[in-house]
DNA sequence: CTGAAAGCGCTAACAG
DNA sequence: CTGTTAGCGCTTTCAG
């Protein structure tokens, strides 16, 4: 806790405490001199201003939320660290909230993050959100919001995402010229618009080069990764199993090679894989995995940088970006002819 | 920011502002029904307290740093998570700050954290810190501080560690059990603790079992992934090469991999290794990697529990624990016989 | 049981 | 160029 106050600053230079708080901020009003005395006593006794009290005065705390699904994930490490590096740029703080997938923890986050705690809301919405009244309630509360890689369509705010119909159109593409004819998509939720835009493109695909799309083959996944094993491990063990896989989320990537190597089926002889994702082991894996890389450390730092463009405007107002910003698609050998 | 202050809600009731916090907060000294009125008033008006001002005129921010290197690990994800849950169950909120392994940037933020910002520190520290005078004087200032993985040995403080000394022990241990002659020891630092200790376990082993412990087998690398793709290049290139290998940190397990396939060297076959790693794609690596895994997530939520149990109490006094939770030594096939 | 008043540390009018 | 004053929204004595 700091000890040392502007106001005890002030006395010892027999200033006043508001000659003091413009000089730390190198008003125009305060002669040099008299800023060098500041500057050298504030250092001289360590003085460092409290935040909340600035804050409290300013009606600005200079920090921004982070409400995610979960951390433990390559994609959402490299946002934050995009989106921390250019806070960090910016004299920000960033505080991080886990919803855990889970609705009810995002509400009460979002409540609570309405506040006054922070300027603006950098978010990605967990995949049991299908209701979004708690997100217009923010919304409506005037909060700047803006929505990274899983956003919500019909909410009108900034959005950063990547281009996932098309990415989804591509990998399916991809499997079908490798020679694919059953092609199965693995999702993890049938309410996020990331993976329905996922899901339409690699419709769009199999349509296009004239595959059947079975609702079969387009399976849904959970958050519980013991379940999510045994959902895949049934996919592959049935008669009609799958020739080729998306799997639209990176967790479901290790139970999906772990079953395969359960059940003795060879990647990529028997069944070809591609996965999103953004795991620096893709290329050392078993084998090496076919990846639709998104660029997770971009678009955190994009969001974060619209965000502080928001902040530093008069009167923000909703919607002026909707930023797309392309994954790649990276051929490995776990989709190797044969 | 919340327009609906304390005072508005208090005339709304026709009752003082004063009664109107108490009966928030559920003093013993406002009748039931007042409480009643009160809490459903608040609600009515959806009124939100401002969390500066009560820290303001508390001293209490109900909010604690996390200083780590960096995020895209998995390590420090899972550690992430561990201190959020439990953050979350008390009701605290998390600010996180990346040191990017820079001590600069760590002296910063720590300078910063003094302000009042904060109640507490948890911290694992940069590697290129050698100084520990920023940390001597965020100690001085009486901030709880609780070190956890990377600590500082000489400095008094509550930790939270694995057992470093035995894992590195155990590691090489195994590889000499595998047969391996030469084995190389893969640092991040040579200022680090961690690496210290786990590099003396692995030297006492050598010895224990009549190795020699040489120089040229103790390799530091750097920050720089590319950088650390060379040395390991040239490493594995020489005529005494090792023939088995101990990361000391997850991100030399790709650079590895990929320097063996470039140069033929297979792996059991040529170069046995194992990692210190959280990979959950450990398992499904081409070979499946040996690991000395971290109780990352345990770590995380017993450093934070600590603080939370230092912060309920009136005087804190330093080094109360050393917590060591240990790791585990999983083996696959990268350290397989032939 | 309720209210009045003071003040946390800072900033921003407004005077001088 | 410097100082006085008021107040951000809340909590906490201390009276009533």
């Amino acid at each position: 806790m700091s000890q040392v106050t502007i106001q005890a600053l002030a006395k010892e230079l027999n200033l006043s405490k508001s000659t003091v708080s413009k000089a730390l901020k190198d008003s125009h009003e305060i002669s040099v001199e008299t800023k060098e005395r500041v500057l050298r006593m504030a250092k001289l006794l360590q003085y460092k201003p409290n935040p909340y009290a600035s804050s409290l005065r300013r009606k600005k705390s200079n920090t921004i939320a982070v409400v995610i699904p979960e951390v433990a994930d390559s994609f959402f490490s490299q946002a934050i660290k995009g989106i921390e590096e250019i806070a960090q740029t910016k004299g920000y703080h960033v505080l991080i909230y886990l919803t855990y997938e889970n609705s009810e923890k995002e509400k009460k986050i979002l409540e609570d993050v309405q506040s006054g705690r922070v300027d603006g809301v950098l978010m990605s919405v967990s995949s049991e959100t299908s209701s979004t009244e708690h997100i217009d309630v923010l919304h409506a509360a005037g909060l700047p919001l803006i929505f990274f890689d899983r956003t919500i369509q019909k909410i009108t705010t900034d959005k950063v995402r990547t281009d996932d119909y098309e990415s989804g159109y591509q990998a399916a593409r991809h499997l079908i010229e490798r020679g694919c004819k059953h092609i199965a998509f693995l999702s993890i939720s049938s309410h996020l618009d990331i993976d329905n835009n996922r899901l339409n493109g690699y419709k769009a695909a199999l349509t296009d080069y004239n595959c059947a799309v079975s609702e079969k083959m387009i399976v849904l996944c959970t958050n519980n990764a013991a379940e999510n094993y045994d959902i895949l491990l049934q996919l592959m063990k049935k008669k009609q199993r799958p020739d080729g896989a998306i799997a639209s989320v990176e967790k479901l990537i290790t139970p999906f090679y772990l079953v395969c190597r359960k059940i003795n089926l060879s990647i990529p002889a028997d069944v070809k894989v591609i996965g999103f994702s953004n795991l620096a082991t893709a290329q050392i894996l078993q084998p090496p995995l076919t990846t639709i890389t998104q660029p997770a450390f971009e678009m955190g730092k994009t969001a974060a940088a619209i965000l502080f463009k928001a902040l530093e405007k008069r009167n923000y107002s909703w919607r002026e970006e909707d930023v797309i910003i392309r994954s790649e698609l990276i051929i490995r050998d776990s989709t190797d002819m044969k």
